[in-house]
DNA sequence: GTCTATACTGTGATAGAC
DNA sequence: GTCTATCACAGTATAGAC
């Protein structure tokens, strides 16, 4: 099976980069995690940094649909829709949002992760209407930085039993206080 | 001089592990950024994890008292206040907390960072009264990777001159948000 | 398309001169 | 206390058998 093995590499390598960072993830380690040889990984992908690039590419193209998504002049609704969007987004994408969050500097060599980059800096400034001050930007950092942290920070939650559901909504409400102007946040949730 | 040597040696070696991370940091960048040669680091720490070690040994400190001076009982205003001296910390300790948050998972095998470990969680029951429930975990997640985030974010931002009081003030208001009580923060910023 | 074998480089760590 | 020299090993990457 050709597609089955490059696609699940990509998954398991993307796993790794975001847990133990870019440089402490191996061939050899993700090569063992996905159950191929090392130069298994190498056939498909011509560099460590190559399969770094591919791994990411579906994230950048979900995050730039995301990004043009946001209601430039919508109503508190059509904001708080766009969280839940967010969030989702987040979910799905955890892995390489973190890669992102946690490593986009020393990675910005890398053109997926420099891209990847730009395209948060423009999120902050739809988000913030442009021209952002210092508590916007604030807000907006601790939003997606903090939910990025929290999604996986939740997957070691183990013991007691927190449904993703609880999660999801306990994260649209966090975000939206944060992200959704404050002075019509009433009616979301404060 | 002997000790200047060593305290610019783990400053160096801290701020390197936050921003490549540990594997990413290797013991020669982090001689050559300090001055000196590779073997002269691990004449002052006998290995590059306990180099790691005692560079997080004050933050563990500063955390460890910081969770003890949480007011269990407290009214707002002094929730308020423990928000601006877990913000000065965060400031302060910024790069150590950066490794506790983004690699405590991995690092947990080393014994400091794992002291780190519980004492964040220790702190997260305190600050939701010991049975935190998803809503609560999140808000406080959110709170501490998405302040840790913002403050080394906050570093690049160049160009625009945005000062450390503006943005002391901007995540004090926005970490009192998450972190006190929804119902009675009212006084603060809502 | 996957493997073994191998080359080459960088890294953590040690030994010993000064 | 700091250096140079060196070692052993892990890491990325390549070559070639199957």
């Amino acid at each position: 099976m050709s597609k089955t093995s490059a696609s699940e590499l990509s998954r398991v390598a993307l796993e790794q980069f975001a847990t133990v960072g870019f440089a402490g993830a191996s061939l050899g380690s993700i090569a063992e995690a996905a159950g191929v040889a090392k130069s298994s990984v190498l056939y498909h992908y011509a560099s460590k940094e190559a399969l770094l690039a591919a791994a990411v590419q579906p994230t950048i193209a979900a995050l730039r649909e995301l990004v043009d998504s946001y209601p430039r002049d919508g109503v508190v609704e059509e904001r708080v829709a766009f969280v839940g969007r967010f969030v989702d987004f987040l979910f799905e994408y955890r892995y390489a949002v973190n890669v992102f969050v946690n490593q986009g500097q020393p990675l910005r060599h890398i053109a997926a992760v420099d891209e990847a980059n730009a395209l948060v800096q423009r999120f902050g400034e739809r988000v913030t209407d442009g021209l952002p001050n210092a508590a916007d930007r604030i807000r907006f950092g601790v939003a997606l930085g903090g939910a990025a942290y929290s999604i996986v920070a939740a997957d070691n939650w183990s013991g007691d039993f927190t449904d993703t559901d609880e999660i999801r909504a306990a994260l649209v409400d966090t975000v939206s206080a944060l992200l959704v102007d404050r002075s019509t946040a009433s009616v979301v949730t404060f």
